[in-house]
DNA sequence: GACTAATTCAAACGTACGATTAAAATAGAC
DNA sequence: GTCTATTTTAATCGTACGTTTGAATTAGTC
């Protein structure tokens, strides 16, 4: 009847629910429970609830890792006479949440990794500098190659700008579809921004590749403070 | 000796213990403890610890509102031949920051209110609306003043792109303060973006006003899509 | 089918939490 | 100084948590 092995029902429990609420907020109870799995099987199959935590971490974003560096390779490849710096931001913009599309869970992995970068759990700190690392690396390389005359503080700011928008979208998306559930009070005060996810995240991608093309160019064309 | 009440001393030690780790991630046994005060005091004087929670909220933000309606009230007056929208996001960013930096606990406030907007608590929520929700609607409205060619939808995106940049930069001083403490292998990734807060906020400040007004004026320019 | 290793299971352990209680201490009013 | 209301205190309650245990069950091997 059930197909998944133990060690999948419980990722896939803990995902959903890590996403939701948040890690400390979700007890192994509950994701045995969802998970239709004896309690203990959580400790035996990952020695702990930190360390599942880590492998629904791991397993959501490794995948997204590789297709975020394969579309900055792309970019790194082409020539000069192509609009590169738009390539780039959209590239990045684009990747990360058309990921968050690919699959009814996609947008799970944009809670979880939006969720860690806001506020890092001490145990995962160093697997997500693993697994966005290697991107900001990539990204900060190009950055520099395509905007020369900007110095490093400069390029980190806009960097900032571009992860700043990119998370606050995630999670906008996140909370309003939380708090239209039982809080219609809340609705007043924000204009909606659609409800449909895929339209949602087209808007976003433009919006923010826009958005940024415009605030690098007033900065680079102001030049120095 | 020690002539604050026990009140401002439970709001105080809380203040800080939220603002470092969270609501979840602390204890009211620790609050009372660093508070030098009884654990049943946190019960009597605010009847449980989520309600002291809001008052915590309250106490620092209610000021902060004001201060920001009072800047926005300024870019009202303003007459049509100054640069209004950037007097608006300079206002407001700037009024935000600043308020961080006028004392040492000022920074709490932010990173408060911070953590709250990128994921609401649920016994928070009316009081955060409160408190942000007449802001955000006096800058609509002159965001509509200014801009008018823009539809709503468009409105609500330049509104998150800011609040979504400002949050990020409060975020990221909070977790660069803790990083540097015992994770050196961190550093390498990151370039510092400076370590005097004061030197921070006003390059802050000034990198996202330029940046916002750059991606307002390359929305607008564009038109509809 | 017997033997072994891997997995699942029910039950319990120790701990930390938010909250409550009733007595003790303090402050304020007259 | 006495009486009353407010505040502080130590002790305890019930609960939920992450983890551990050892027996029961299943799967794999010859």
């Amino acid at each position: 009847m059930n197909e998944q092995t133990t060690k999948d029902r419980l990722l896939d429990a803990a995902e959903v629910l890590f996403a939701q609420k948040g890690y400390e907020a979700v007890s192994i109870r509950e994701i045995a429970g969802d998970a239709d799995v004896n309690l203990a099987a959580v400790n035996y199959h990952f020695q702990g609830k930190e360390n599942l935590y880590r492998e629904v971490l791991r397993r959501r974003l490794a995948p997204k890792r590789e297709k975020l560096l394969a579309a900055l390779a792309v970019v790194e490849a082409a020539g000069e006479d192509q609009p590169r710096l738009e390539m780039l931001i959209r590239a990045f913009v684009g990747t990360h949440l058309e990921d968050a599309l690919s699959s009814p869970r996609g947008l799970l992995g944009m809670h979880l990794m939006s969720r860690e970068m806001s506020e890092p759990r001490h145990g995962a700190k160093v697997l997500l500098e693993e697994l966005i690392g290697p991107v900001r690396a990539r990204m900060g390389k190009l950055l520099v190659e395509l905007l020369p005359e900007a110095d490093m503080t400069r390029l980190q700011m806009i960097m900032g700008s571009i992860v700043g928008q990119f998370i606050y979208y995630a999670m906008y998306w996140h909370n309003h579809q939380q708090a239209e559930e039982g809080m219609p009070g809340m609705a007043s005060a924000f204009v909606s921004l659609g409800d449909d996810l895929e339209q949602y995240i087209a808007n976003v991608i433009d919006h923010v590749t826009r958005f940024t093309l415009g605030g690098i160019r007033e900065i680079s064309e102001g030049g120095g403070q």
